[in-house]
RNA sequence: GGAGAAUUACCCAAGUGGUUGAAGGGGUCGGUCUUGAAAACCGAUAGGGGGUGCAAGCCCCGCUAGGGUUCAAAUCCCUAAUUCUCCGCCA
């Protein structure tokens, strides 16, 4: 949610930001609601001053034995007066908050406009593989090797869904394991969220009202509810009307869950096996921030996202996203893209935004400012940390040998008792 | 799933229609006393949102939330959320 006062200030300014985010609007009608909004406040309000000032004066009236019935004609005729401006001023209230609310975040003033063609690549590590011999893709060394069963996920669910089996279920549940042994030594804490959300906390967390659709939503439960389609939904509405102590800023969370998507949209056909699918493994970092302590705590997110690919010793990169192809509550966002040799792509595996004050708004996640006594917006930040559904492919592919075995990264190789190499079953 | 009870400020809690502008206690903060502390005593402590104003201030809304009744609601009515107790069912 957007602060009106910015847009009062600078209509232009705000307009010319929103168009890099490739978001055309006009602000026009909501100042004039604006205006009206405080006219009406004013009427409706000094009516009401009125009335509660006669209202009070009735015991004393009665005590001296007066006739009060005047006074009660009164009121009535004020209130009855009052009603439709009152009307009027409450669809005027909501008219400005569904406008407010629909408007994604302003992006960064750094940021290129335009969606992903303007995506700048700051930071390559690592090269990418070079075999000499004929590779295999990630979905036949998973099948080779017994890490994953396409056939009977999409037997006893469907398609877009897979079955972890064996040293496949191991490496991925490895990887989350490492994940979260690395948070925890940062001081992270460790949150196990419910799956099932309510409605507040979709639009809280700028999901809805515009992607509504996107999430899965469970019948059967009265009021609704959906299945998270991120940690980040359940993380950044645990202070939701809350005002912090400043000095218990920043708080610094991590969850495991995994993600539920309906990724409507066309799914490309190099997409294959499990770089998209309607469920996947992530651990979610979370930090709520004071306003001027938002920026070191993305270098410090993106950071720690990177670092966790350079530990498994993946080829990757970072990219700087351009304003319109940040996700709609962000205000900045570098992606961790993983190299998968088979399409001669690099694949998102983290995503690290700061969202500024946008989430909080929309929440009232507040903090205390020690010095002034006043309360003040926090700012929210997220990154994965980290999805496996592209780094289990990644490491297949990247660390696959000649004889078809692959080697497992030594990070990982305490979390599944020792085992170094994958190798191909009978 | 069924029945009942509860929800007041940082915490506990009084309050069943009209100076409630919410008692009282605890805690916290400040002060007196003290070498320092404790104790005792004195004082402060309703947060938040909004309107107006240069400001001081004034005004509106806030007793879980949303509606309603009334000249007037913490108080009466309706709906919802959450918590607790009991029963049922279940991991």
């Amino acid at each position: 949610m957007l602060d009106i006062n910015l847009i009062r200030e600078n209509p232009e300014k705000i307009k010319e930001l929103l168009k890099r985010k490739l978001w055309d609007t006009d602000f026009d009608e909501l100042l004039s609601w604006d205006n009206r909004k405080r006219e009406l406040i004013q009427s409706v309000e000094g009516n009401k001053a009125e009335m509660n000032r006669l209202s009070a004066s009735v015991p004393a009236a009665k005590k001296a034995g007066e006739d009060v019935s005047k006074i009660f004609a009164k009121v009535k005729e004020i209130a009855a007066n009052n009603a439709k401006n009152e009307e009027e001023l409450k669809e005027i209230e909501d008219k400005i908050f569904n406008f407010l609310a629909a408007l994604p975040n302003l992006p960064d003033e750094d940021l290129l406009g335009g969606g992903k063609e303007n995506n700048k690549v700051i930071k390559t590590v690592g090269k990418k593989p070079e075999f000499s011999f004929k590779m295999k893709d990630h979905v036949e060394l998973a099948k080779s090797l017994g890490l994953v069963d396409y056939d009977r996920g999409a037997k006893i669910s469907g398609r877009g869904c897979w079955v972890y089996t064996n040293l496949g279920a191991r490496l991925e549940w490895a990887l989350v394991n490492f994940f979260i042994s690395e948070h925890l030594k940062d001081g992270y804490e460790f949150i196990l969220p419910p799956h099932l959300l309510n409605e507040e906390s979709g639009f809280v967390a700028g999901q809805f009202p515009k992607f509504r659709d996107d999430v899965f939503w469970l019948s059967g439960l009265e009021p609704q509810r959906f299945i998270l389609p991120t940690a980040e939904t359940a993380l950044v509405n645990l202070h939701r009307n809350e005002i912090l102590a400043e000095e218990d800023l920043p708080r610094k969370y991590f969850a495991y869950t995994p993600c539920y998507r309906r990724e409507a949209g066309s799914y490309r056909t190099e997409e294959r096996g499990m770089i998209r699918g309607y469920q996947f493994n992530k651990v979610e970092m979370v930090q709520y921030t004071k306003a001027d302590g938002s920026d070191a705590a993305f270098e410090e997110l993106v950071g720690k996202a990177e670092s966790l690919v350079a530990k498994l010793g993946l080829h990757y990169q970072v990219s700087k996203l351009a304003a319109g192809d940040i996700s709609h509550a962000m205000a900045r966002t570098y992606d961790i893209e993983v190299y998968i040799p088979s399409i001669g792509i690099y694949k998102e595996v983290s995503s690290a935004s700061n969202g500024r004050d946008y989430q909080a708004r929309r929440g009232m996640v507040r903090y205390r400012d020690k010095e002034t006594g006043k309360t003040k917006y926090c700012h929210t930040l997220n990154a994965s940390g980290l999805a496996t559904s592209r780094i289990f492919p990644a490491i297949l592919e990247q660390f696959q040998q000649e004889d078809g075995s692959v080697l497992v990264p030594e990070v990982l190789q305490p979390f599944m008792g020792g085992i170094k190499v994958l190798k191909p079953i009978e």
